[in-house]
DNA sequence: TTATTATGTGCAAAGGATTGCATAAATTAT
DNA sequence: ATAATTTATGCAATCCTTTGCACATAATAA
């Protein structure tokens, strides 16, 4: 059983204050000499002395520790940014504690709710809620919140994301200036500000090009890859399928990749593919996959930031930060002239 | 600012004491008035009352959270077994704090120092070490832990982990199947259980087939792509190289396909490739990999069983479990034969 | 009517650490 | 020798919640 204070303060003769003081007040505010610390100290070693955060957290009222929600902790972008969260908060002397909401609010507020009742000293947060009550109530509770991967424009609540609508057009730009102009759209969970501005750049991208858009080409419900799989499947069944798919994450694009595997479709011969993430693995993936590359370290850099600034500093101005993606090409995406020399050779595909 | 019991009690005219009653007891020992609960829920809200875990924690001598540690949080075998553990864990009512221990076991140890100061009721734990002092420490602690992806025999740690040297004997064996005999090990970081066991079982497998172990085959030292990257690199410029590789992990088998592209190594038919773990991508890449898969699931109900079992009976004997591996075959093997076919026409091999 | 039980609520200790204020002893200054 | 500091330590309040025990009142039983 873990030894504390009090026990030491017994056993050495010398008061609960001065015991705490030589383990912990590292300020030079009290002068213990150098007798009574080598007896605290050497007693607090051989009882196995451990402060006890709660009791610390309580009295000091701050834990030292920072909570992090996202919406799927084995989404290679969500795990990479953990990660890079994680070596920021480090050296600003934190420590964090992770929640997966598995892209359902309700898991999410709860989420809230229990990071709260913890009393972290400050959040960081990839929403995947359309509303933003639960958030608003952060904010009321005077807790430092940061949200990554989106932002409420109506909220007071400071921000880092990356520019969504930008990387969609430089994806969609990509295909079309390659000749695509059937080109569908997988999304991820509908309402969500990453799959909103994902599909505005989408959107946007083909009215410039002076392309006419097709609500059939827009489908999908989630970022998972089982939704990537099976759209793409209906997709291909279509009467006039598309040549071009562009995916609104990586998981989904790993499900297009495995339902073109199943119909023997190729790419980038048959359809050309693009996706918005850049997970490590996608220069290895057959063909390697073109994708939009969101600055994960620069995400993680400038959260920790701006929650190290609001934790500081509470009242400063709300501050919103995009980030600039970047267009990976690599080799997923064909000109069209191409793809239907090859679609004339269809019956030689006997690829597995 | 949240209030506290206090509060409520003093704007009621109730005592503390009825006022937790109220919000959080709910065995019906006390039987509160309808009159009285209601007055006092609504003013909770009205207040926004939030429980103070630490407070909580303090008092109850237990914090319903269990920590977890695993050497890289980005590698998809980890996430994946988090995310596992996390739905396990929530079904038990516990919630969870992630360290991700860089594969550096001073991280390690201070992580595991942090935990127990946080009086988490449990603990499970990938651990990188050697030595198992700091585990011990966590024993004597009377904390629970479990032990996953390794375990130290001399210790009395519960722990659930795959049969490693059966998985490499699987992926050997596959290899020397297709007639190979110069087959490489590309390993992770030595000396952990992990990879020590892979490479027992690389050498038995090879032993058991008479195939004389090249020491020159055997490279690397940590579960990074880099290392994968770096060791393909060299063991490419062997004047008798490999016809075949086993990497440790998922990332190194990333890196080898890096390095084999760069080098317009074609796998399977110049050189055949299996490793451990089999992460998402492995079916999609190019060619799809053939991987030792563990049951990552059942590890993380395994290991949230034993964690619980012990946390409510903590004097039962030690339990030490050993799931199994199963080799998933795909495309990333060739015969040996075949292999020199191709090598003869190796000039032909334009692809990027 | 008195004894017993049920109902509803409060008191106060405990859990462990921190810290402003106080104080006694020792030292230095005047 | 007296006053002013410095040195070294202790007291006690505080952070917030939980919970065993006690108590007062009301209802029921004998």
């Amino acid at each position: 059983m873990s030894s504390t204070l009090k026990d030491i303060a017994e056993k050495t003769g010398v008061s609960i204050s001065t015991v705490s003081r030589v383990l912990h007040d590292n300020s030079q505010k009290y002068k213990i000499s150098e007798e009574t610390k080598t007896k605290v100290k050497q007693m607090a070693k051989d009882l196995g002395y451990r402060v006890n955060a709660l009791a610390r957290g309580l009295r000091q009222q701050k834990t030292c520790e920072v909570g992090i929600i996202v919406p799927d902790i084995s989404n290679p972008f969500f795990s990479e940014v953990i990660k890079s969260l994680a070596g920021e908060l480090r050296k600003k002397g934190y420590n964090f504690i992770v929640y997966d909401s598995d892209e359902d609010i309700t898991i999410e507020r709860s989420a809230i709710k229990s990071l709260l009742e913890k009393r972290v000293d400050g959040l960081v947060i990839a929403s995947v809620g359309q509303d933003f009550s639960h958030i608003q109530k952060i904010r009321d509770a005077e807790i430092p919140v940061v949200m990554i991967d989106r932002c409420f424009d109506e909220l007071d609540v400071d921000s880092v994301s990356v520019d969504n609508v930008k990387g969609s057009l430089l994806a969609v730009n990509h295909l079309i200036e390659a000749g695509h102009t059937r080109i569908a759209f997988i999304q991820g969970l509908p309402g969500t500000y990453a799959n909103e501005t994902r599909l505005q750049g989408y959107k946007s991208a083909l009215r410039d090009a002076g392309i006419s858009i097709d609500e059939h080409l827009i489908v999908g419900d989630d970022f998972r890859s089982l939704n990537g799989y099976l759209e793409t499947k209906l997709l291909l069944k279509l009467s006039n399928p598309p040549t071009a798919i562009f995916t609104a994450g990586d998981l989904i694009a790993l499900g297009a990749l495995e339902a073109c595997r199943e119909h023997n479709i190729a790419i980038p011969d048959n359809l050309s593919l693009v996706t918005f993430d850049d997970p490590v693995f996608a220069s290895y993936l057959s063909p390697s996959l073109s994708a939009v590359e969101q600055p994960v370290t620069k995400i993680a850099e400038m959260a920790v930031a701006m929650l190290y600034r609001r934790i500081k500093n509470p009242n400063d101005g709300r501050r919103k930060i995009l980030l600039e993606p970047k267009l990976n090409v690599r080799g997923s995406v064909a000109r069209i002239s191409k793809l239907t020399n090859i679609i004339n050779f269809g019956s030689i595909e006997t690829k597995t």
